[in-house]
DNA sequence: GCTATTGGTGTAACCGCTTACATTTTGAAT
DNA sequence: ATTCAAAATGTAAGCGGTTACACCAATAGC
């Protein structure tokens, strides 16, 4: 079944035929309503390979995020693939991994399949040392990338981020504030956001001019942290004999093992501990006490992200090429702020 | 960059090229090695929407989830992306929503790009109301379809399934013989396996010759369970006067809920009170104390889901229409069992 | 009545690849 | 040297659309 069929059924010709199934003008209401008729009742779809030869587009996105069962990300995911979705453009997903080459990889797969364009989804793809970052820049000389919580500078290549920097700020600072002076930071990331939460930290201590020894600063290297690793690290700073009366975190997973560290030491959450998580995880509500997070407005982003990219496709050159969007601190149990 | 300029630049014939990047047989060293050189150098890559015109096939799988948000699924997602990506095929992802009429829409967009295989991951798919399903036996007129966690009898459609019902039925019983009676059961979800698991736990009730009224059997009417309103759903329970002992969850989120609200009530867990979850998130090792809880296998399902798939696609007839695995229960803090 | 305009339609080229079939080359056997 | 099968290569016909261009008919303007 393709338009010579429905061609001859109809007896015009395929190139009205295409005219109607586009939707262009200049085809009369009675040939219209004749070829609508005959593609509905023959079931008749265009084929999309053929289409997409000749446009040379075949309406689809590529998607690369490092790991889809990360809630975070999968989140982005959700609301990026809705947002394409409604938009009538389909979503190929790559789950990377976080090793560079894979990435690269994927990236390669993406564009041989001839994607419209490419979403990075996480903060993990902007790699400190610029030069890792020349696949993304590459990739952008044949389509648009969007980066969600990741910024790149480069000739067609878009970023939307959280501004992580002034959410962690605002959470030392609150603490801070609080009377605490005993923090710790402990994060999982070297990613760009990563970065980002750790400067945010450091100025603020710095900010209300505070000594903090390096050893408050902890970086719990693994990806998909779990609780017991977390736990872990929290017990071995404490074994070292240093004290804490506030911990701030790049994640709420992290945050929780320091609940769970406390409540086998026998420590108050919050009457003599604070802890702050971040990304607002359902984690977040499941754990006691509950944990106080930062929102950082993931659908938010994704959403600002998907309508960019569709004005770019549209070659509208009105799209912005970074948007900064703010976190929102949302405090449960596990803090009391003044 | 096509196929026509390699030939030109290296002299040999259009279909010699093809015939080196199809990695022919018919192929003299030196012309292939040649070629090779000439692909590489220039960095051309084959035209995908070409390929698909002729071949009829992009290899590309399209995968429905209702939520790729939600750690089931995403989880899902992220193993059969893996599985596919691995025998070079792509992964067009749709969320789907558990609105029936938006699933059907899905499954037209996916085959309207003309996908190798559909991929539905989740029992959520597979309705009561046989003819809901008709939409899926329609789409398997076309490409093989897959179910992962679902069972649907009809040509061309392959299921891979846990055992939810034997696993439930193994919960319960291990309840039962560690001396609890007042069970209570609590799910969220009337899909496929959700109904086997309610079979698994009345089985296990009845072999038991235990009496147990119907209210003591709830469901928690959302797919996206909060930790907060499944707590409501105990409390309501509770206040109504019904005691139990203990309490088997279709999923870790209520279980934690039941957590919840024991501490509150200042139930002791498990001394007191036995609490069972379903999926084995991550959360059952978060939370205090950590959850009891069922590991379904689910990357087990999901490699033989893209295993099976890739032998149904390679015309292997041996494809098995219906495989089932064992569920495993991990014991944590929640349980005693005798 | 003649020309210009415009709306509706058809023809055919093109998108870039695969592959059946035709043709040429190669090299071993005679 | 001749023959012939096998190996290597080339030719050309699709695959199913889109669209520039050509064409025709109908209408308007003069």
């Amino acid at each position: 079944m393709n338009i010579y069929d429905i061609s001859k059924k109809t007896g015009v010709s395929i190139a009205t035929v295409s005219r109607v199934i586009n939707g262009s003008s200049n085809v009369s209401e009675k040939t219209r309503s004749k070829v609508l008729a005959a593609i509905k009742e023959s079931g008749y779809t265009p084929n999309v390979f053929a289409r997409g030869l000749g446009l040379n587009t075949m309406k689809t996105i590529g998607i690369m995020c490092a790991d889809s069962s990360d809630p975070y990300l999968a989140r982005a995911v959700y609301y990026i693939e809705h947002g394409l979705r409604k938009n009538n453009y389909g979503s190929l997903l790559s789950c990377t991994g976080y090793d560079h080459d894979a990435k690269e990889k994927c990236m390669a797969m993406l564009l041989s399949k001839r994607v419209d364009a490419v979403i990075l989804v996480g903060s993990n793809y902007i790699e400190k040392d610029d030069c890792l970052n020349d696949y993304i820049k590459n990739a952008a000389g044949t389509v648009p990338v969007m980066l969600v919580n990741g910024v790149l500078n480069a000739p067609n290549i878009y970023s939307t981020v959280c501004d992580d920097r002034a959410a962690i700020y605002e959470v030392t600072e609150s603490f801070i504030k609080s009377g605490k002076r005993d923090l710790l930071y402990l994060y999982n990331s070297h990613s760009y956001s990563g970065m980002k939460k750790l400067e945010g930290f450091r100025s603020a201590v710095k900010d209300a001019k505070i000594q903090l020894g390096e050893e408050r600063i902890n970086y719990i290297n693994s990806y998909n942290v779990t609780v017991n690793d977390a736990k872990k690290v929290v017990s071995d700073i404490a074994a070292k004999g240093i004290k804490f009366d506030g911990v701030i975190t790049s994640d709420d997973i992290i945050a929780v093992s320091v609940l769970k560290y406390a409540r086998d030491a026998g420590i108050s959450v919050p009457d003599s501990l604070f802890v702050a998580g971040y990304n607002n995880f359902d984690i977040s509500e499941c754990c006691e006490p509950e944990l106080t997070s930062v929102d950082n407005k993931l659908e938010t982003l994704c959403h600002h992200c998907v309508s960019t990219l569709m004005d770019v496709l549209s070659d509208n050159r009105s799209a912005p090429k970074r948007m900064v969007f703010s976190a929102e601190i949302i405090e449960r149990e596990t803090t009391k702020f003044i």
